[in-house]
DNA sequence: TATTATACTGTATGTATATTCAGTATAATA
DNA sequence: TATTATACTGAATATACATACAGTATAATA
């Protein structure tokens, strides 16, 4: 699967909710009003593209003959499939590993439990992101990916130090992570100095009380 | 729901085989072809009918504009075994029964998932409990119960309206009901007047991402 | 008995739609 | 420097498709 641009991912994101929404895949012209586009070609170059990266299919000569491929594992399996999941602690320093030493147990819940697929889930540690409703002690569940957008809550490492918060990228060489709590500050990363990796992406929370 | 005729079912299911297949509707010729018609008004007439009876639906003048309308009471009407948990809707007034109408969907999670057993999820509206951690559209594992105590989150329900709060109990006829967030206010219920019943208790919580 | 629903064939037609061709422009890559 | 990928506008066209109209026939209602 290879890169996808902003604007292609734009694309594919318009046309999963408009199959979503009404049933059947958009014409060109239904894309181009919902992208803003004036020519359908503007929606035929993307969908040749998104077919050439392998993220859709089309149907020649068939009218909205689009159909999403699915590389997410999850969908092919059952409903009633569940698997054992580790639960992995927030250590104050050092990347939330798999290993077997940071494992604290493992849990079994269905694969498609949250409506994305994911990895492992992470036990929260302090207050930071609050007032997003994830509190001390709880379980985040994390999926391994770099696919990241302004605005998705991340799990990221700085350095030594790993951290759930709010995404940005204001600019080429730079992230912005926002705590969604008033008590804590933003944190600014230098891409070019500091090192800063993404261990995944938040998609569902677990409370135990 | 009207009857179904044998064909029409027959229709119905090769347009769902198509869709599952081809990822899009088929056309009314398409359909001739599964069938063995000679003529796409073949199609046409059983497609109305399907409409007219409330299984699928047809956008007028768009290609492909078949979607299929879903009420699969199938799942609703199951008995809740070991693993099948069902969603109940925090309808803005009225208790959160089990009715199948009132049931959004069943979700397969492992009966020991929290620490304590519990019976449903419930689908939370507003955001009176923000500060505990618990958000719109979040889904709070509730358990039948009565054995409640100060401190505790319960799903209460007053005359016909249900909410989610803190339980206090300063007297012997009166319970306090207290929200967490600064924006509401704390509710003050008197026994003796007052038609005051506990759905049940919070015992974990959900959030889909 | 007349009417309506079901279940088809066969033809016709306007338009919805995919798809190609001709351009313009920018940024990245070889 | 030439080439390729991205990101568009704009126009043209063959055909894919929904849909209406005209029939035939059977069974189930009212």
């Amino acid at each position: 699967m290879k890169d996808i641009t902003p604007q292609q991912n734009k694309v594919l994101d318009c046309i999963k909710v408009y199959i979503k929404e009404t049933g059947f895949p958009p014409t060109r012209s239904d894309i181009c009003k919902e992208m803003g586009f004036k020519s359908p070609n503007s929606a035929e170059t993307h969908l040749r593209a998104l077919e050439k990266k392998g993220f859709i299919s089309i149907a020649s000569g068939a009218s909205r003959g689009i159909s999403i491929i699915n590389n997410d594992i999850k969908e092919e399996a059952s409903s009633y499939d569940s698997n054992e999941y580790p639960i992995v602690g927030l250590v104050a320093a050092g990347s939330p590993t798999l290993a077997s030493e940071n494992i604290e147990k493992q849990v079994n819940c269905p694969s498609n439990f949250f409506s994305t697929s994911f990895d492992y889930f992470l036990r929260v540690k302090g207050l930071s992101m609050k007032d997003a409703g994830i509190m001390e002690d709880d379980l985040i569940a994390v999926k391994k990916t770099h696919d990241i957008r302004n605005g998705d809550i991340v799990i990221a490492r700085i350095e030594d130090e790993v951290t759930v918060k709010y995404f940005r990228k204001p600019a080429d060489d730079m992230v912005v992570l926002e705590p969604a709590n008033d008590d804590f500050n933003d944190i600014e990363i230098n891409l070019r100095n500091e090192d800063f990796f993404i261990e995944g992406k938040y998609v569902g929370l677990i409370r135990e009380n």
